[in-house]
DNA sequence: GTCTATAGGGCGATAGAC
DNA sequence: GTCTATCGCCCTATAGAC
């Protein structure tokens, strides 16, 4: 409450303790959820004691809030990294595909990328302000690029929904195939799925230059 | 492990107190995932004692495995109970935008339904087999019902691919919306999309029959 | 079968030495 | 600033009376 050097939660990290402890606290939370992980763990997993982790965070729940806010940011722009150069560029079908192909490519080889949306959406109740957090930082930067993108290059009718068809197929097959366990059951090449609301999209409008 | 009347998990539910502890946990697991929630409340909000959970129950574990293993095959019946009379009736686009409004009907009305969605994500790290049985019993049917529908209705280049790009944007509509509470960031009326998403599949096919 | 009472342990958070 | 040691609480699970 009465501190000096934040407002509400942890601003500044100052010395290197704390990215440890942030590491550390990341790798807890992220494979455990919130209630499950304990304070002496993450200190353990980040080489201080435990009075150390507390004089840098407030609590458990701040820790957690500054660690997902901090991913959040990160995965931001580690997701929508050179989106912007091939954008204008080649064959729209080309442009999609290879976007949803990164989406994909992130979502099944970084085994932590399933673990934090698992985060997001298991604390989502708990943590209602980080889940909008994700929202807007992530789904919403996604949705806009790619309405941009549709708009400019393809005739269709509402861009907008179409950004949500594309975006949410690539999420839910994730979470099916990945995050569900759900590959055995329900098997579907990715290059199938792709090609398919590709074609989909491309193949109900007109290039537009 | 030596029970007379169970394999591994409990199969019959011998009392109405059993319901009862049936019906305390799923109000407690479903509000506050497993780790946060305490067998104090569960018996409490059961009207039993604690002993009495445990003399049903094995565990905490074995409780939790036995509500959603119920739960997975309640929300089975309850989504696609009368989907078999109106499908192969009117005109494609209505048969399907009905079935999206029913889904997404249940999503949004229901509080205990985004809860539920809520904890599989959530846990389907910690318990990987109640995952898989929520893809078999409901993604599953969902997509086999759907798939069925495609192919013997429209004429479609893949319809496993079709049917993925279909429940893919309800159910991350659902997520989007409900779950990570971004109604207010990423607002989207449910009509619109359903009628893009439908147009989108019949537009790119061609009546069967 | 169901209760009350309690064992036994881990948890979040802090006091005080350095 | 960082440590060790510890407090007090609540947790899962069980023992024993009825």
């Amino acid at each position: 409450m009465g501190d000096t050097n934040s407002t509400s939660t942890e601003r500044q990290l100052s010395s290197e303790k704390a990215e440890a402890i942030l590491a550390g606290g990341m790798q807890e939370f992220l494979t455990h959820g919130f209630a499950a992980t304990s304070m002496d763990r993450v200190a353990k997993s980040a080489g201080v004691s435990k009075a150390t982790v507390y004089s840098h965070f407030q609590d458990k729940e701040g820790l957690f809030n500054a660690l997902i806010r901090r991913l959040v940011e990160e995965q931001f722009s580690l997701i929508f990294a050179s989106s912007d150069k091939e954008i204008q560029q080649a064959d729209p079908a080309i442009v999609l595909s290879a976007l949803a192909n990164r989406v994909l490519e992130v979502g099944t080889k970084d085994p932590q990328f399933i673990n934090f949306m698992r985060v997001i959406l298991g604390e989502s109740g708990r943590f209602p302000k980080l889940a909008r957090a994700f929202v807007r930082n992530i789904e919403k930067t996604a949705f806009n690029t790619l309405c941009q993108y549709l708009s400019s290059c393809l005739n269709l009718s509402d861009p907008e929904a179409t950004a949500r068809i594309f975006v949410g197929t690539l999420v839910h097959y994730l979470i099916v195939q990945e995050m569900l366990h759900g590959k055995d059951i329900l098997p579907m090449e990715r290059d199938r799925l792709v090609e398919n609301l590709v074609t989909l999209i491309v193949g109900n409008s007109a290039k537009k230059i």
